[in-house]
DNA sequence: CAGTGAGCGAGCTTCCGCTTGACTT
């Protein structure tokens, strides 16, 4: 047993935070030690590389959850967390006890609870929480300590599944029907839809036109503004009296719509006209200071009034709080502790004096949907606040003014409030041609600016924040006169929804309880990464992969893209915490869905697979298209339109609201929307640089067919390329010479350049090669043997020797580089860098991925040998034994061996997909993994010998649709054939 | 969305939340 150490009794304290660390070990003192996790320290595998090698059979470890045994979860420490869980091992092993301090939230106790897994302590473990970093927040904190609550834990674990099961299905289908690489996810796909609804409600936006009269009166020495709003008793319309969707009056206004003629000639008539005051009101009006700040507010606050995007209010917000300015960026609660707002009370009292202190402390209720309320508001830190002014050397640009806006909105959430009057006042009077009118005119005026000295909201319309402004009247009563003395005829046009900015797409997911504090800026960092969105100023704007992706989420995950999908989901946690109900069964009903109830996931997206017309998906409505006989879709180069045979690209930087009628008739009328590059001067044709399905190419000709047509090399851009080099491009295929009374041709063809000489054919090894090669050095190549000839490239890149082992060479292959030894392949994986290859790695890699092809075969029958599955393991054996494989297979009775090998040598060879077809009476046995429209399907092809063109209608599926449906429905077959 | 000749090592993409550096340009 260790000699105890020296020191007295140590005391472990693991916080989240680094900068919290350093906080409390100075009110801590002697005897605590106070170490951060610096957030989670495991999580379910992210991808292949983190799975344990013992999972990696597994059908679900994809998932990193065993679905199919109560949801157990396989958690992992992350690569770059292993180093700080060691730390923290070594540290509890050092101490006398230990207490877990991470945040009083659902993801705070899951992290003290994986901390508790991961670091196995032998000493009394405690649990403690606070929610102020105050040195008397703390000793109570210490003084009350609890224990791992196991129920709040069983939430986060349920909600962790929840986004990894959506995440992780649901994503496959959109790289099925979509594009590879795109993402489904709780957040992400809301957030999405969000900016997709919108748009749609700009594009179906039929903007109108209506008139009004601007009239400057003088009431004595002052003058102010009036509007005309009624013409011979008639209010007359504006803005909110029309249909956004036609542009046309809403039915039942019951307003007069004021043309051009009508409002100069009215206008004309009011000039030096007198008006007389009808009424005028006069409503006093108070407003409370906003609460302090929370990070959607913050970063609302940043955006509007620093312009500052999210990202870079929380990275300021971050160096604040690191640097001791601020409390705690990332929070859902405006409280303020005691300490804060003693705080805030003095500093008020100091600089604008007693009168502008609120009597009361002012206390702010929880603000959003959800908050969890682990952290105060986001304050200056500390009993006292530093001033902005105070502060000025010390603190960057960007760091100064976000601290100013803290301090400001803290110190202004403990004023008094605002008290001022609003004035409305309605003026009549006549044009010179009798034609009576009304007009109103509106002013605020301040009487005691309370926290406006300290603050002022900003606001995300420009024309509410000039409503909001300052505008006096003058003291005007019934019955006084004015003079019109400026008038103006004005038009104005009804405006489109407004595009989300960072800031309200933030507010707005907030408030729908979507989303954390910790996440809302990385949301919106994801939608952009995946495409989804691109910024225009300050805009989000959704991509037409966006509208293709949203359509295909609403029309068949729905319940997954409902706003309230995270409430629905918030509230069985909520019960989940509270020990009412389970993890398991919660997690049943939303995956596997048993006794048809709840969202059932897995079934879903196993039907959708088949079921969703991938090319319908494709297809976007554009409302201003309809009826027009042209359809938008999103192909693999990008957004295109189509009319009959007719195709059109639209323009990367097109958004979805802009393609209007005349502009798609444009892009039509421009030869193929392509890009013209000059004229072929021998011909004279037009020379085009077009994107095709099979990528870029040159036409000489704008016909269609064109006279001739040429791909661009690998690497070669439609931007740059020059009218010289696509006239070169078009040259091929060359003639190279004759050889043997045959001609050879150099071409450019799917797999690369190659030559052909009548029926034969030979690759080159660079695409330069086709203006360069010669006809000796064409011959040379033809007198090689096929698939050989790959010249430069099939040479290793590297080689690594060994004693007692064959070399393994490092190739350069379709897939990037990768090693082989002749038996076994491995490609190297991202990370896997070419140049810090050593032999004993290179050899690693290949011992331990080398194998896995032989696993899959094997796995799935593995209890019964079937007469199949036994020769597969054979020719299993033989592939990855080598030697001791063939002395195996030799030792067998030649007889049976040998038509054995042969049916297993086939089978292992090629890969599932490319297998000999398995016969009808082969795959019946399986049509059970079909859904009943699948079966149906498949069983009057197949059996009955029909089309499907005559099945789809009996079944009531659309034709597209049911061939779609067929091919899936034939893979799935297969698989099952082939899985046994 | 153009249209030309074969045959090769697959393996991975993706979620949301909690936290900061360690990297390069």
């Amino acid at each position: 047993m260790p000699m105890p150490k020296s020191s007295p009794s140590r005391t472990l304290v693991i916080v989240e935070s680094p900068a919290k660390a350093k906080t409390i070990e100075k009110y801590l003192g002697q005897g605590y030690a106070v170490e951060s996790s610096v957030g989670h320290i495991r999580d379910l595998p992210r991808s292949a590389a983190d799975i344990p090698e013992k999972y990696k059979g597994q059908a679900w470890a994809r998932l990193g959850l065993d679905v199919e045994h109560d949801f157990q979860p396989l958690y992992v420490v992350s690569p770059e967390k292993k180093q700080k869980v060691a730390q923290l091992r070594k540290l509890a092993a050092e101490a006398d006890e230990i207490i877990l301090a991470t945040d009083d939230d659902r993801e705070g106790e899951s992290i003290a609870w994986h901390l508790y897994q991961e670091l196995k302590p032998k000493v009394p473990v405690k649990r403690m929480v606070f929610h102020e970093i105050t040195r008397e927040a703390i000793q109570a904190a210490i003084a009350a300590p609890r224990q791992i609550d196991r129920n709040l834990v069983e939430a986060q674990e349920a909600r962790r599944a929840v986004d990894r099961l959506y995440g992780y299905e649901v994503s496959p289908v959109l790289w099925r029907k979509v594009a590879p690489k795109l993402s489904a996810g709780r957040v992400q796909s809301v957030a999405t839809r969000m900016l997709v609804e919108r748009e749609r409600e700009r594009m179906r936006f039929v903007s109108a036109t209506w008139w009004d009269v601007l009239v400057t009166a003088q009431a004595g020495e002052q003058t102010f503004p009036a509007r005309l709003t009624e013409v011979q008793g008639e209010r007359l319309a504006a803005g909110k009296d029309f249909d956004p969707l036609t542009g046309g009056l809403k039915p039942g206004a019951g307003v007069r719509l004021l043309g051009e003629a009508e409002a100069l000639s009215i206008a004309g008539g009011l000039k030096g006209q007198t008006l007389k005051v009808l009424s005028a009101e006069e409503k006093p009006f108070t407003s409370r200071p906003p609460a302090p700040f929370i990070t959607s507010t913050l970063q609302q606050e940043g955006s509007r009034k620093l312009r500052m995007s999210a990202q870079t209010t929380m990275r300021t917000a971050q160096r604040l709080y690191e640097g001791g300015y601020i409390t705690y960026m990332r929070t859902d609660s405006t409280n303020l502790s005691g300490e804060a707002v003693n705080a805030a009370r003095t500093q008020v009292k100091d600089m604008y004096g007693a009168a502008y202190l609120s009597p009361q402390p002012r206390v702010y209720a929880k603000k959003s949907k959800n908050a969890q309320e682990a952290h105060e508001a986001i304050r200056p830190a500390g009993s006292t606040f530093r001033t902005p002014e105070g502060l000025r050397g010390e603190l960057s640009g960007d760091e100064w003014r976000l601290y100013d806006l803290i301090w400001k909105r803290t110190v202004a959430s403990q004023m008094s409030d605002a008290r001022g009057r609003s004035l409305r006042v309605r003026l009549g009077g006549q044009t010179a041609d009798s034609v009576p009118v009304v007009l109103n005119a509106s002013g605020r005026t301040i009487d005691f600016p309370g926290f406006l000295r300290a603050y002022v909201e900003g606001s995300d319309d420009p024309a509410a924040a000039l409503e909001d402004r300052d505008t006096p009247l003058p003291p005007l009563k019934e019955g006084d006169v004015v003079q019109a003395q400026d008038v103006k005829a004005e038009d104005h046009e009804t405006q489109p929804p407004a595009r989300f900015t960072e800031a309200s797409l933030v507010q707005a997911l907030e408030g729908a309880g979507i989303g954390r504090p910790s996440t809302y800026a990385s949301i919106i960092g994801t939608i952009q990464d995946r495409g989804y969105a691109l910024k225009k100023g300050t805009a989000l704007v959704p991509s037409w992969t966006a509208f293709a992706t949203s359509a295909l989420l609403e029309h068949h995950f729905g319940t997954l893209v409902d706003y309230d999908f995270t409430a629905k989901m918030e509230e069985d946690l909520d019960e989940i915490a509270g020990g009412r109900e389970s993890r398991v069964p919660y997690l049943r009903r939303f995956y596997l869905g048993e006794d048809g109830q709840g969202m059932a996931l897995r079934p879903l997206v196993e039907r959708q697979m088949g079921e969703i017309d991938a090319r319908g998906i494709a297809t976007i409505t554009v409302p201003k298209l309809e009826g027009s006989g042209i359809e938008v879709r999103v192909g693999r180069y990008g957004p295109y339109m189509q009319r009959g045979e007719d195709k059109a690209n639209l323009p990367e930087d097109m958004t979805p609201d802009e393609l209007t009628l005349e502009v798609a008739e444009e892009l039509f009328s421009r030869p193929q929307g392509d890009r013209v590059l000059g004229e072929d001067p021998e011909s004279g044709h037009p020379v085009l640089a077009r994107a095709g399905r099979y990528g870029p190419y040159v036409t000489l000709g704008d016909e269609n067919p064109p006279l001739r047509s040429a791909s661009l090399f690998p690497g070669e851009k439609l931007e740059d390329l020059t009218l010289d080099r696509a006239l070169k491009l078009l040259t091929l295929p060359r003639l190279v010479g004759t050889s043997e009374g045959e001609e050879v041709w150099a071409h450019n063809g799917k797999f690369g350049p190659y030559l052909k000489r009548g029926g034969d054919s030979r690759s080159l090894a660079t695409h330069e090669q086709l203006f360069t090669v010669t006809l000796p050095e064409a011959e040379a190549i033809f007198q090689q043997p096929k698939f050989r000839g790959r010249g430069v490239a099939a040479a290793p890149l590297a080689t690594y020797e060994y004693e007692g082992r064959t070399p393994i060479l490092l190739k350069s292959g379709r897939f990037g580089p990768y090693l082989t030894d002749g038996e076994k392949n491995a490609t190297l994986r991202k990370g896997e860098d070419v140049n810090t290859l050593d032999p004993q790695r290179a050899r690693d890699i290949l011992e331990e991925r080398g194998k896995e092809p032989q696993k899959k075969p094997g796995k799935a029958g593995a209890k019964k040998a079937t007469g199949t599955k036994a020769a597969n393991n054979k020719a299993n054996n033989k592939a990855a034994g080598g030697k001791t494989g063939t002395r195996k297979a030799a030792a067998k009775p030649a007889a049976k061996t040998t038509p054995a090998r042969k049916t297993a040598s086939k089978t292992a060879k090629a890969s599932p997909s490319k297998a000999a077809p398995l016969t009808w009476a082969q795959l019946k046995p399986f049509v059970g993994v079909l859904s009943d429209a699948e079966r149906a399907l498949v069983t009057a092809t197949r059996e009955q010998g029909r089309k499907v063109e005559e099945v789809a209608p009996e079944l009531g599926l659309d034709v597209k649709k049911a061939k779609g449906m067929a091919l899936q429905a034939s893979k799935k077959l297969n698989q099952a054939a082939r899985q046994g």
